[in-house]
DNA sequence: GATAGATAGTGTATAAGTTACACTTAATTT
DNA sequence: AAATTAAGTGTAACTTATACACTATCTATC
């Protein structure tokens, strides 16, 4: 059983990325403040999902609660990328009016551990409804406004994906279980926004054997079925070689 | 002017990393408490250089800060790797021993941010004499005694290290401004545990044109002398390509 | 039921990069 | 003068990366 005192200086931040077989997407919260007296929206913006530790939690589990608790999901990819410490992490007036509406009369210092969560869209966007919780397109956050430096974690977070998928099979944690050979190339396209020729890229694909064709097919779509395929993990690991890409 | 008040809950740790022309090297405090009546030895293990931060302070400020008190030396690569933030970091009869002697009747939850620093090892060995800090080679820290969750962070900081450098030109910063190709090569052996070429390391180096050769030639060896080179971050930013090997 | 529209799926030639491998050179020490 | 030590150099075989265009198979529409 998790007490629940929290300590008070750290907290943890969870960005949420998501694959809709188009593009990139991030889970944000909706913040909304209006004026009781006036009606007058005080703040509409963004956040990430996050929260603080528990006296009794390790850092991964008070990430790991945070997103069972949004997503109702378990097991999902989710490691730690940074952790920011600015001193004016909470500096606007936004923020300071919110942190006022939820009891805070002035903020901690909070240090937040950022943590990285890769899922596949289409397995959660029913659990969310009625939450003011959303996917918003990675592209748009830029223009979005958001509270705290959360604007500043996503980047990094996103920087640390682009990084990572370049390395280690991960981008297979945003896509279902089964997935065609289009579905994966428009994946990393989207992660790198870059573009890469179709031929070149299951030539590629096919030289890793965990990337496991299977006897399903497409099935109702207006154009010749695409084959599925299916990451195996297993395979991975025994197969895996050490590169040593940038030197030798 | 910083306040010296202390955020309770975090902490930094700086895990230093030299390399002296043969092998890697982590800069470790001796740890050694005594029984003030029986002089018996009770605690001789090793720590890593950390402390709190200040409430005015931002994380990487507090690094730095550590860096220098400990080094004299400023402008040092350091870059945070990871944080930890297990409930048992501080669990061992030892390390609740100390925190006693430190006068802490019972220890706080502290989340520590690792921070990764590499240094031409030559450059502070003078600094040190006379402080209870010492070098220690890394390949011997497994067998070694340490303090909390430190010989965890050193793994996790020599994991974050093998693989930056592979992907980033960071093995530099390891060795002096004038270095010669052997010293190079030897570094990224004794970083990666790996045996290389000596001509294809060769061909590979010359292809970086960041990596320029001087004039200079060694002095004093009795062997033909090698010639010296540079590291240019300028060339390199200029020059970098965004490869993308994993996929494509 | 024929046709249009959409995406799946496939091969080859050239260029670039990686690997494996052994001897000569230039300094100091004996 | 000879021995010792590490520096410095080229090539051929193999592997990987790149550029590029058409046919196949399904649904929807007329």
């Amino acid at each position: 059983m998790i007490s629940h005192k929290i300590v008070p200086n750290v907290s943890v931040d969870c960005v949420i990325f998501g694959f809709d077989f188009e593009k990139l997407n991030v889970l944000l919260v909706d913040r909304e403040l209006k004026d009781e007296k006036t009606g007058k929206v005080l703040i509409n913006d963004h956040t990430l999902t996050g929260y603080h530790i528990y006296e009794d939690e390790d850092l991964d589990a008070a990430a790991y609660r945070i997103l069972k608790e949004l997503t109702g999901l378990d097991n999902l990819f989710l490691e730690q990328f940074a952790a920011f410490g600015q001193i004016d992490r909470v500096s606007s007036e936004k923020d300071q009016l919110w942190l006022k509406h939820i009891n805070k009369e002035f903020a901690d210092r909070i240090i937040t551990v950022g943590y990285l969560a890769l899922i596949d869209n289409t397995r959660v966007t029913l659990k969310l409804s009625g939450k003011n919780v959303q996917w918003y397109p990675v592209n748009e956050v830029k223009d979005m406004e958001m509270a705290f430096d959360h604007k500043h974690i996503v980047y990094k977070a996103l920087e640390a994906l682009q990084k990572k998928v370049k390395v280690e099979p991960i981008a297979f944690e945003l896509l279902p279980d089964y997935f065609t050979l289009s579905q994966l190339q428009k994946l990393y396209e989207a992660l790198l926004g870059a573009s890469f020729d179709k031929r070149n890229f299951r030539k590629k694909i096919s030289q890793m054997h965990y990337v496991i064709p299977l006897k399903k097919k497409q099935k109702g779509v207006p154009h010749k079925p695409a084959q599925y395929y299916l990451f195996s993990r297993e395979v991975y690991e025994k197969t895996k070689k050490n590169r040593i890409s940038f030197i030798v």
